[in-house]
DNA sequence: TTTCAATGTGTAAAAAGCACACAATAATAT
DNA sequence: ATATTATTGTGTGCTTTTTACACATTGAAA
């Protein structure tokens, strides 16, 4: 197995660049909810820093599939939620680069196109991939340093996803199939960062009429107990396509 | 003359991949505001099809950088109003490319950043560039077939435009020093589509306390001579910076 | 059975958005 | 000169949306 890798690995870095284009890469910033905190999945590279899960864009490959086939392989979900926000361009982006064969396409310059996906924690099955010896669940607040300007890259998809929260709907691929609505209410404050008073954001929320509330309670926590509610994904989509008009 | 340009064409088409990356294009929308129209400029191949204004990303230069160097050859302007708005990635994007040079890195595959520029009509200088012979303004509503996907690109470029109009004010970029309130409202209403109540559409503007008001009037005009006005740099600039809340 | 903390629901006040009317005026026509 | 006309400047009441807040209900735990 470890010669194969090696193997593997010596291939990619001699000639990569057949199967891949060179000087471009994709990013990915991949959250996930989980116990009321706003996740982000990362690698570790072998015996070094942290980092986003990225990869390349094949010869013959939208740069789209590139992004869908990268989170196929770190989380094993298809399907995912996926937004390409920004493409990063800064000649010194990779300050640091260090790839042991000096005259590898690694070596050189990449722009990277960066893509933030929404994921239901749960389902997720992070596998690290072939530089990479750990791929694990950080919460957003606790990230320190990461490889170049992952963190940059990081910090703006949290603030595109943001701001996507003014004219689209997210629950749907952040949340399990059926969930309360103080649920809902705290991954809309977790990724706004703020307060939002309970009565005024339920009439909010089921002004768009996305919502169907289940007869099932959720019980077992103190206190009284919630509804379950879930999406209609017929009215969902469509809300989804068509954008809200929100402003958070 | 004529052989100096076909010498340095030559030269770009055989060897450009040593100044440029190969594989990254720019493409730039760039909108002006005349005659109560929003019009594009577009650039037009020798012997071929329109275009949108674009170029190629030198080894150390930025992807902005690119963009900002591209204005300004093709408008003679610095310190323009520049947004990257998205990446296309599609390998089909380029559907129908035939460069003279089969061999050549310019026949290879290129994904484009997308960029849209606003800017004082009156100002810009239009320039063809070394592979076209004409550069000039369109009406955006009368453009026709364009190379490739830029149709297309320049579709997703007034979309964004539009939704920057959400949280951004415009005006500054895209209009002469001082201007009348009517031409202001038109601007917006160019860009939106849409009729706008004058009566309503100066109090939200004036709420945003970026604007001051001119003792002058705009004569000349039959009927009655309206104010000028003009943006109030500092508080524009600070609005810019952290965002409005609008809603158009 | 009581206590506690969280949920479900409603209502009044404030703010923002919207529709609309009338006076003022600069050029043009008479 | 004077009247005409289209456009600008300004205000006001109505409607809708947002915001702030109160009270009854309920499931688990004490």
């Amino acid at each position: 197995m470890k010669t194969m890798d090696s193997t593997l690995l010596k291939d990619f870095f001699h000639r990569g660049d057949r199967v891949f284009l060179p000087h471009v890469s994709v990013d990915c910033a991949i959250f996930g909810f989980h116990e009321n905190q706003l996740k982000v999945l990362l690698l570790k590279w072998k015996d070094g820093p942290w980092c986003l899960p990225g990869g390349f864009v094949k010869h013959v490959e939208s740069v789209d599939d590139s992004a869908i086939r990268i989170l196929q392989e770190r989380t094993g979900l298809d399907n995912i939620y996926l937004q390409q926000f920004h493409t990063f361009g800064d000649p010194n982006r990779e300050k640091g680069k260090k790839i042991p064969d000096t005259k590898s396409w690694m070596n050189k310059r990449f722009i990277s196109i960066g893509y933030y996906a929404l994921v239901e924690f749960s389902k997720v099955n992070p596998k690290p991939d072939i530089l990479s010896d750990d791929c694990t669940w950080w919460d957003i607040h606790k990230v320190q340093e990461l490889i170049y300007d992952h963190k940059q890259i990081m910090l703006k998809a949290l603030d595109s996803l943001r701001l996507d929260l003014n004219d689209h709907p997210v629950g749907y691929n952040l949340l399990p199939g059926k969930f309360t609505m103080p649920e809902l209410q705290k991954l809309y404050e977790t990724i706004l960062e703020e307060k939002l008073d309970r009565r005024n954001f339920q009439k909010r929320i089921l002004a768009l009429e996305i919502l169907e509330r289940l007869k099932e309670r959720k019980t077992g926590g103190a206190h009284k107990a919630p509804f379950f509610y879930r999406f209609d994904k017929k009215r969902y989509t469509k809300a989804l396509k068509q954008g809200l008009k929100l402003s958070w």
